[in-house]
DNA sequence: GTCTATACGACGATAGAC
DNA sequence: GTCTATCGTCGTATAGAC
């Protein structure tokens, strides 16, 4: 087909830049990373590194966005009930990632920034993954409110979102005991909590 | 006393400083907001600021600290039930301080980072701040959960946090109702959502 | 299409004069 | 206490080799 010879090699330094970039924000976190390392790691020259994305922010997206697609693919091929443990699990190894996320986050309200698409399409999607989630418990197990599923949902990701960061800049609070108790509240007193 | 002449003037740029920044964060966000702005809005050049601060993370982290304070003064000599509303309304209307307080989060979590301090202290002031005010409520109310309230204050806290990084990017989610509805977890169902 | 070299403007920060 | 001058680094833009 098409696709043979020169696009080949493009797409595989591409992905080891998405990749290297992964790596140094991970460890080094969000502020303090440059384009000139990420390059480097590459062996590559600024501008040779620009040659793939438009822009800084353009290549954290992309990094995001990579990020946010294997974690759904493993999840995806994971049992129903403690879907929410493994994201925090996650979130706990790798701190340089949950800062980035929040960074990205904060500066994606602004409708000009290149994240802001990826994270207004993200927490609509999210939401209703959960209120499917949440709906889907609804027919087994009866809740404990009368709070619609929506709204539910809401809240949940809330508070994933919030004790991390919360868990950021206090390693002592405890983030997957925090989901846990969230969802109990949620549950009649004798429902066994998974 | 001591002082007096010279340095009541340094007060008073001072403190004209931190509003200013105040101000210019609030309206242009985290982003774009550079210290030379700041420093022109003070008919100040950028030393000159940098003789009252000793970076750029310095003033923001003081500028935190004030909105802070003030914050708690107002709060104080408010009425018990309905605190943490008030708090939603103020973010709802000055989402460049909500980005502002979001990005110096993450930022802080890096121990060398000038705001970690502040942030490490914060966390658990209002955590023992919303367990004292469960606590009371429980005296009174009879709580949804055995949950104790050290970790729902936890939880509460995120969701806070959580709900102004979801509405930062998709204003369409309601916060004040999001809150409401982690309250009326808290309740037995008969209880008015106060 | 892939990449290097070079340069630009703006940033935060510092040194030292007044 | 405030300035001018300057530094090193950042993200970005362009010209052009292969």
């Amino acid at each position: 087909m098409a696709k043979r010879g020169p696009y080949e090699k493009g797409e595989a330094k591409r992905k080891e830049i998405l990749e290297a970039a992964l790596d140094i924000f991970a460890a080094e976190g969000y502020r303090g990373t440059s384009l000139r390392k990420v390059a480097a790691r590459c062996n590559i020259s600024l501008p040779g590194l620009m040659h793939y994305f438009d822009s800084k922010e353009d290549l954290l997206t992309q990094v995001l966005r990579m990020r946010d697609e294997t974690a759904r693919v493993r999840q995806e091929q994971r049992t129903e009930p403690d879907r929410y443990r493994e994201i925090i699990r996650e979130g706990a190894a790798t701190p340089g990632l949950v800062e980035l996320f929040v960074s990205m986050a904060a500066a994606a309200s602004d409708p000009a920034h290149p994240a802001h698409a990826h994270f207004a399409e993200r927490y609509p999607l999210m939401r209703s993954q959960v209120t499917d989630w949440l709906r889907r418990r609804l027919d087994t197990t009866p809740m404990r409110s009368d709070i619609p599923p929506e709204r539910l949902a809401a809240l949940l990701i809330a508070v994933v979102d919030g004790i991390q960061l919360q868990w950021l800049v206090d390693r002592s609070v405890d983030m997957e005991q925090t989901m846990d108790d969230a969802v109990a509240l949620l549950l009649p007193p004798d429902a066994a909590g998974d």
